[in-house]
DNA sequence: TATTATTGTCGCACTGTGAGACAATAAACC
DNA sequence: GGTTTATTGTCTCACAGTGCGACAATAATA
């Protein structure tokens, strides 16, 4: 394929992919009780953006989002679920692409197929944070975690798009299986409330959210931990696998 | 502009628009305890579709879908939204186009635009029956209300799109005021009801569907109606108008 | 051994909901 | 005109869910 012998910057025209259309990621991650999501930096630039992803013509464009989730996570198997489409023509500027392509020792036409208008279809995915291998792609020269709670200036629209994602992610909190994706295989009861706290931003009733988490009838008790502070010891929860799981679209 | 001239069929090469990107509308109506959505027939086919639109280049995504909207229905300030994207390679079939396109009596060449593959945004919109005045588009010969419970085939993947409309309608049925956009002005109580019943597609207990509503506070309680059955006389109500109204996206 | 911090669970009050009952009443019928 | 009929507005009761505080249990620490 063409991609593994040039970029889709060196790629004028963008051969292979489809004009004027990308996705975007929003990919979250948690970690320390801080909601996180990966961002790639763009050397000799200052930018900072989301990863991006173009679509094959020969390729679905579901299945492009989660080609591109897995070249930045190493991850195939989780949470991925589109969210919405911008399409302004606002959205249009072709300076960060064409600073990018310089900062990359590039010297892209203009009418270079990056530095078109693209509409964008917004996707967001939830990975543990301690499985993901973060990788930048061609343009990018580092790709890492940022807290969600202060992220810097990013690129283009791509703050906006981080905050409709959130809201998402915090309208499908109670819908789809959040928990199962974010956290580590085994979790305190405590996690999964801190889990739900961070995503919410307001704190919950302790008791209240246990009961209600047991009710659901999703989590499996395992032993308890020894370790730790000075207190009683928590139980270990797991996610009870089901053939109805959410944690793929 | 380019479109009061010539049509998109006669418009070859998509000039104008942007490429290989559409939206597919679901304009859902409600009347006689039917919920019904319009579509548009294709002469000397045989074939059913929903409204579709393409986005000029110096247009915004969700513009070029409203005045689509506005085309096939003459309403402009309804209830309008994305709901999904559909960009799998499957949906690619150039048949249905060139049929039609061939319908009006052109012969479109191999690589007419339309003959491509294209990725389509869903948007779901909701109108009040009596107030729309259906209107075909140019390459059709006729647009109509039909019963989404008695809903014939559609070309392409047009059925799966509308029953991905229909989820995403159940689901913000509580959230939005989807009532304000498919009810008259004036509506009795049991007329509420019987429109969700027919989106859920369940029977809902009266008296604890009143209550829930009268506790939403959105609604106006008016004089009663002296007319119809031989029962007693249901009170009128009207959707109070909130500055934050979802009317719009 | 006593202290401390956290955990699992219970009780209580309040709210929302499903279901049925009953009077009110406008039209239809004799 | 009186009676019947169907629908409406409202009430009560039972039950589930939730916010909030209290209490014992307990693992590490002093």
């Amino acid at each position: 394929m063409r991609e593994s012998s040039e970029s889709v910057g060196q790629n004028t025209r963008g051969e292979g992919y489809l004009q004027g259309l990308a996705t975007d990621l929003v990919i979250f991650g948690f970690h320390e009780t801080q909601l996180k999501i990966l961002l790639l930096e763009y050397q000799n630039t200052g930018l900072l953006g989301l990863p991006a992803g173009f679509i094959r013509d020969d390729e679905n464009l579901n299945d492009a989002a989660r080609r591109t989730l897995t070249q930045r996570t190493g991850l195939g198997d989780i949470f991925l679920e589109q969210f919405y489409v911008f399409g302004d023509l606002g959205r249009h500027d072709p300076q960060p692409l064409r600073s990018i392509l310089i900062g990359k020792g590039e010297t892209p036409p203009d009418d270079h197929w990056l530095l078109r208008r693209f509409v964008t279809v917004g996707f967001y995915a939830l990975v543990g944070f301690t499985r993901a291998l973060p990788n930048p792609d061609a343009l990018a020269d580092r790709c890492a975690w940022y807290d969600l709670a202060t992220l810097p200036p990013l690129m283009l629209d791509h703050t906006a798009i981080v905050q409709k994602a959130l809201d998402t992610l915090r309208a499908n909190l109670d819908h789809k299986l959040i928990g199962a994706n974010l956290l580590p295989e085994l979790f305190t009861m405590n996690d999964l409330q801190q889990l739900y706290e961070t995503i919410l931003g307001q704190k919950m009733n302790r008791s209240a959210f246990q009961r209600k988490m047991l009710a659901l009838g999703i989590l499996e008790r395992l032993e308890k931990r020894f370790s730790g502070g000075a207190h009683k010891a928590p139980f270990l929860y797991r996610f009870v696998q089901e053939e109805s799981c959410q944690t793929r679209h």
